[in-house]
DNA sequence: ATTGCAAGAATGTCAGACAATCCAGGTTGA
DNA sequence: TCAACCTGGATTGTCTGACATTCTTGCAAT
C-alpha cells in the first residue's frame, strides 16, 4: 500500500538536509553571533559525515549565513549596525518595487491568500508568541514577493532577509511594535487590493523605515 | 631579500582556488550553455581531490553560475530571457539607486578612477575586442557600485551582473553599440562628475534599458 | 607580567571505496 | 518496423580513514 506517495521529482540528498537544518538552526537564532561552529560537533549532531558537512557549509557560506575563514573555520557572523542598515536600505529598494508591482499585477486568488496571511499576522501580534510573529510577517511579505512577477527580485530579497533574521526577533517583541507594525501592514493589503501602485509604494516604504528604526532601537537598548 | 612580501592574512586555500578558476572559466564563456560538468574530468583538469571540488561546486551553486541536479550533477544553466529580463530588471533597480547615490558621494579621488575607467572603455570600443569591451565596462560599473556607500547594493549587483555574462558579450558586439555606449557612459560619468544625482539617475537608467534592448536583439538575431 | 614553547584540537586535503542512479545502446517481442 | 525492456558502463552521493598544517591554550621561564 502506497500510504506515504512520494512524488518528489528531485531525490533529497543528505547535503540538502543538512543545508536546510543548519539554515534553520541558524535563523532560529540557536547559536550566538560570532560563535564558531565545530565540524566534528556538528557531524555528529547531524549524523553525517565531514566531507557532505562541508558542502553544506560552503553552500551556506555562499549565503552568507556563516562565514568561513581559512585554518579557522565557520563562525556565525556577527553583524554590525551598519552592515545591517546596508541591508535595510536594498530591502526597501526591492519591497518598495516588488509591493508596487504587486499592485497592478496581483490576481483574485493571491490576493486571498494574502489577506489570510495578514489575518494570521493579526492574531500573532495578539499574542505574545514573537516566532509566530516574525513567522507570519514573513509570511507576509514573501507573498508579495512571489506576486511581483520577478523571481529574481523574490530570490535576492530573501537572500537579504535571510540575513538580518537576528534583527526581526528582537525588534518585533519592542513594545507596541506589533500592534503599529499590524496598522502599516494593512496599510499595505489595503493599497495592492485597490490596485493603488503608488500607494502601495508608499505604505511598504513606511513600513520598512519604521521596521529599521525598531531594529536600531531594540539594538541600542541591549547592545 | 623581500621581493615579494606576501601580506595576504588568509591564506588562499585550494577550495579559493578552484572556485575562482571555475568561476573564471564560466564567466569567460569556456562552457556552453546546458552542457554538463564532470567531477572527474574536472578534478583531472584542476589537480584537485574530489571533496574539494565538490565543495567548490556548491559554492558556485549558491551563487547560481552551475546548476546541480541531484543524481546529475553540476551544469551551466541556460538562461531563458524571461530570466533575463527579470535579472535587468533588478539590474535597473540597484544601478540607478548606485548612480545617483554615487553622484551625491564620490569623493575626487574615485572620481578620477571612474574617470580612468571611461577612458580605457573609449580605447577598448573603438577596437574590435569584445572581451575587452566587457570588462571595462564591467569596471566602470563597478567604480560606480564600489562608491555608492552600500556594499550589500555592490555585492548583490555583482552576482546579477555575473549571471548574465553571456548576454554581454555579444550583445557588445553588435554593430555600433560599443559607440552608442560609450556615449551613454559619458552621460552617466558627467552626471556624476556635476553631483547632479537626478541626472545621473536618469542617465543610468537609459543606459540599462539600452543595454537590455541591445542584449535581446541581439539574442532574438542569432537563438 | 610578558614571552616562548609544546601539547592538543581543529581544519585542509587527499585517496579509496561502494551503493544508488542515470544513460546509451542493443535485444526482444509484438 | 517500432516500441518496450534490459543490461553494462559511467557518474554521482556518501562514507571511512588518514595525515599534514595551522590554530589555540595552558604552562614554564625569564
Amino acid at each position: 500500500m502506497l500510504s506515504e506517495l512520494n512524488l518528489r521529482i528531485s531525490p533529497r540528498t543528505v547535503q540538502q538536509e543538512t543545508v536546510d537544518k543548519l539554515r534553520l538552526a541558524i535563523l532560529s537564532g540557536l547559536f550566538q553571533p560570532g560563535s564558531r561552529l565545530i565540524e566534528s560537533q556538528l557531524c555528529a549532531q547531524l549524523g553525517v559525515s565531514r566531507p557532505s558537512l562541508r558542502e553544506a557549509l560552503r553552500s551556506l557560506e555562499a549565503e552568507r549565513l556563516i562565514e568561513i575563514v581559512p585554518n579557522r573555520g565557520p563562525s556565525i557572523p556577527a553583524l554590525s549596525w551598519s552592515e545591517a542598515t546596508a541591508i535595510y536600505e536594498v530591502r526597501e529598494l526591492l519591497e518598495v518595487e516588488a509591493a508596487g508591482r504587486c499592485a497592478s499585477r496581483i490576481h483574485a486568488e493571491q490576493l486571498r491568500e494574502l489577506e489570510k496571511s495578514l489575518a494570521a499576522f493579526e492574531e500573532a501580534a495578539s499574542s505574545n508568541d514573537s516566532l509566530a510573529q516574525v513567522t507570519t510577517a514573513a509570511d507576509f511579505y514573501s507573498i508579495i514577493l512571489a506576486n511581483c512577477g520577478n523571481p529574481i527580485l523574490e530570490e535576492v530579497h530573501r537572500g537579504l532577509v535571510a540575513r538580518i533574521s537576528f534583527f526581526r526577533g528582537r525588534s518585533m517583541s519592542l513594545e507596541g511594535r506589533a500592534q503599529s507594525s499590524l496598522a502599516e501592514m494593512r496599510e499595505i493589503y489595503e493599497s495592492i487590493a485597490a490596485g493603488d501602485e503608488k500607494a502601495a509604494r508608499k505604505a511598504s516604504k513606511r513600513h520598512l523605515l519604521k521596521a529599521k528604526a525598531a531594529a536600531k532601537m531594540s539594538m541600542n537598548s541591549e547592545s
